[in-house]
RNA sequence: GGCCCGUUCGUCUAGUGGUUAGGACCCAGGGUUUUCAUCUCUGUAACAGGAGUUCGAUUCUCCUACGGGCUACCA
């Protein structure tokens, strides 16, 4: 049975880079009928952050990231809060204090260390007999030359454990350190595959060894490249967003968002760029994985979401659309706000970006920017209002080909370009020199609309 | 500094000894649209460097350089 796990740490939101690595644990399992499990990591008082466990399972879950097992969900190896199993992380202490593996240390006042040599005094203190003691618990590290380790995507990686020191399993609040933890409660879940960022490359080691202090088979670990800010250091806030409800709140849809990072670190054996969750769950496969850290570049991830925009129908993109909406616009009126959507759905990247195309049909263009205005209040141009509001007076039907004859009756009867006509119908219609075509505008602002809207800018 | 990992177009990547080194994003240009965008076509652009191994290295080995990670009673 192949089982993974995320095991975030509730510092904070829910990590771009966090996200990934959920997202590769989840389909890994679901390509292999195997489980998803997810853990809470809160063994850092000093940094937890009330609520964040929450708000991350939240974000997962409305990514479809849903675990099998974890906190509140089928807790069949729980609790999968490690604040909750300190009694376990004794007990194995214990056996590692037993078997020699690791030692008491006594702390005083000045953080000085003094190891307790007698094993079952050693006992004694951790199970609370001896409760005025101010102790940690320290893994003894063997003088192993080349100690082998292995990672599934990088093989054989060999580290000179006379390097390594003496590391703290059990901290002086009692609480273990993730290293400890981690091996734990990973041998105690039954996790198969540890998949990871990078950045535990170099502990593998100190697991390995743990793993074989407690006497637990090993699983497999796979370590994940890092992903990356434009200039190549560490994937951070400082050079953009990383909180994934911040790509969200900026229109970036959750299948684009999932499709992109997949893609960032993993490639099919094709061509093929968009993926949907079943789809990679299909194709995925722990060899194609890359070894190398990838750049988020937003400007992909921006056409990916574009992608996804425009092969959405016209319901589901009225659906997610809907949080975007601003209150101006008249979400009763379908056919107005349909025939909107359908234009802009294929020129937008985000959703965001979407709901602002689509405003100025609703909301006056009454203060009309200054570059806009400029070219509206040009005799040429008012002319030409005048022309073509009066036209569209005696017009009962209006529909393309008028439109188009209009323009170009416009055209021949001033001797202007086309640019000359729609700067100032557009600018007036929807407030900005660029935009639809002027019989979309009309069409979706409706003739009575269109006819007030150019009759305000006529001097 | 030490240890570990990595290195194909600007970016994401294909490629597992013999390829005109392929695709996508970006960018540039053409066409369509009497604007812009969409759409479409085309183009620019890469094997970090040096030694080996081999008839032949992007591909295998070693060295160097560069990048990154780790080096906590943080994960």
């Amino acid at each position: 049975m192949i089982r993974t796990r995320f095991a975030p740490s509730p510092t904070g939101y829910l990590h771009i880079g966090g996200l990934r690595t959920a997202l590769y644990n989840f389909i890994f399992a679901k390509k292999n009928n195997g489980q998803f499990i997810l853990r809470i990591e809160d063994t850092d008082q000093k940094r937890l952050v009330r609520g964040a466990a929450e708000k991350i399972i939240k974000s997962l879950n409305s990514f479809d990231i849903n675990f099998d097992e974890g906190p509140n969900l089928n807790e069949k190896y729980g609790p999968y809060y490690q604040s909750k199993r300190l009694y376990i992380y004794h007990k194995y202490c214990c056996k590692l204090i037993e078997n020699k593996s690791a030692y008491l240390c006594y702390v005083d006042d000045n953080q000085n260390l003094k190891p307790e040599n007698n094993i079952d005094k050693s006992l004694s203190i951790i199970n609370q007999q001896d409760t005025k003691s101010r102790f940690i618990v320290k893994f003894k590290v063997p003088s192993i030359k080349n100690f082998n380790t292995f990672d599934d995507l990088r093989g054989k990686v060999v580290f000179d454990l006379s390097l390594i020191d003496d590391f703290i399993i059990i901290k002086s609040d009692g609480f273990p350190t993730y290293h400890f933890a981690n091996v734990v409660d990973d041998h105690l879940m039954k996790i198969s595959h540890v998949i990871r960022g990078e950045e535990w490359l170099s502990s593998l080691p100190k697991h390995m060894l743990l793993y074989n202090s407690l006497e637990f088979n090993l699983p497999h670990f796979i370590h994940l490249p890092l992903l990356l800010n434009p200039d190549h250091s560490k994937l951070s806030k400082r050079q953009g967003d990383v909180d994934v409800d911040k790509f969200i709140e900026k229109g970036y849809l959750k299948s684009a968002v999932l499709n992109f990072i997949a893609l960032l670190g993993w490639h099919p054996d094709n061509d093929r760029e968009i993926f949907n969750i079943l789809d990679l769950i299909e194709n995925f496969s722990i060899p194609r994985i890359q070894k190398s850290g990838s750049v988020f570049d937003i400007k992909k991830l921006n056409w990916m979401n574009s992608e996804y925009i425009k092969s959405m129908d016209l319901d589901t993109l009225f659906e997610v659309s809907q949080e975007f909406f601003k209150k101006e616009i008249d979400i009763k009126n379908t056919t107005k706000l349909g025939k909107a959507i359908n234009f802009f759905k294929q020129r937008s990247s985000t959703l965001l970006e979407l709901n602002d195309s689509i405003l100025p049909f609703y909301s006056e263009p009454n203060n009309l920017k200054e570059e806009v205005l400029t070219y509206v209040n040009e005799k040429k141009s008012q002319d030409i209002l005048k022309f073509y509001l009066k036209s569209l007076s005696i017009i009962e039907c209006f529909d393309i080909e008028l439109s188009d004859r209009l323009i170009k009756d416009i055209a021949e009867k001033f001797n202007v370009k086309g640019k000359e006509i729609f700067f100032p119908l557009r600018g007036v219609l929807y407030g900005s020199l660029n935009g639809p075509d002027l019989f979309t505008i009309i069409d979706i602002l409706g003739l009575d609309e269109s006819k007030r809207r150019i009759e305000q800018y006529i001097k």
